[in-house]
DNA sequence: CACAACTATATTGTACACAATTTAATTGTG
DNA sequence: CACAATTAAATTGTGTACAATATAGTTGTG
């Protein structure tokens, strides 16, 4: 029976290796450090890249169902989103109808980049080391992680 | 039998919530978001957290040691620790034998401070919603693909 | 229709993350 | 011992991440 309280229990807690949330920040920036070099070819940064996947399967959205889909606010979307308009990737316009919204569309260099893309997700799977079973489970375990750590954080 | 190549496939592998490099970066955010109240109470922030961790482990080592423990450089803990220094948690000091050296030394406020930090991981751990044995099942499985992924990136 | 409340985005400021370069100290070689 | 090569940190510059605040447009209510 483990007891918590005992100092032993405490270092143990306490061990950086132990903790799970290192474990999810190290690999994550990990993840993010074998895109780079694939990205660099495209001249993406790896949220850049994320913006893109979701504007790829649908564009002419606005700035917040981005954020929404990426668990990210304007204060990054929106420098991020200029990047990419200046790389000719993305135009920003206002909605006609409401003009607090900003449309985020699509070029047809951005559309074009689809293509260049598709080669790299193969590529982070084989460097993963992991079979597409153990890809589809980790990653379903890690949605999960992720849906309690937000309801927690909303209604705590 | 899949194959990879047809648009069908390659529009799946291009959604962003298949992809494992998403779930990773979002649950990783997620994290940092859940402990960022905890945290906050002690005026810390969740990198300068796992630098004090590696610390109350053992303290009197290099920033170079830190560094790859935590899988950062001088670029990003040269300020942080400049950080820790002004609230008053560590020394930095260069080595007598090797002045290129900083030595990070605990002074006794940082000291003290991990009796208060130990209550944060339980806590983060009942966020998750997962039980104890789960949780190490991700754990182990993270470090697993991120030393799949730095030996790519070491030897591609 | 005036006007408060709300909404969408932008801006500002702090703190990483990391590549590239610089500085200073140390080590290996002739 | 001189000096090139190496090493450890620090610095610089770009790009997020995110809280807090500001701005501008929209909607609901009397």
């Amino acid at each position: 029976m483990e007891n918590i309280t005992t100092p032993q229990a405490s270092a143990k807690v306490l061990n950086v290796d132990l903790q799970l949330c290192f474990a999810l920040y190290s690999a994550s920036l990990s993840m993010t450090k074998t895109y780079k070099p694939l990205l660099a070819k495209l001249k993406l940064t790896y949220p850049q890249y994320l913006v893109l996947l979701v504007l790829w399967e649908k564009d002419g959205v606005t700035v917040n169902s981005i954020g929404e889909r990426l668990f990210s606010d304007s204060g990054t979307l929106t420098p991020l989103l200029k990047r990419l308009e200046k790389l000719g990737l993305i135009q920003r316009q206002r909605a006609i109808e409401d003009e607090r919204k900003v449309i985020i569309t699509l070029t047809e260099q951005g559309k074009l980049l689809q293509s260049q893309a598709a080669d790299i997700h193969p590529q982070i799977a084989c460097s993963t080391g992991c079979t597409l079973t153990e890809l589809k489970e980790l990653n379903s375990q890690l949605i999960l992680l992720r849906t309690s750590l937000i309801n927690k954080l909303v209604t705590p």
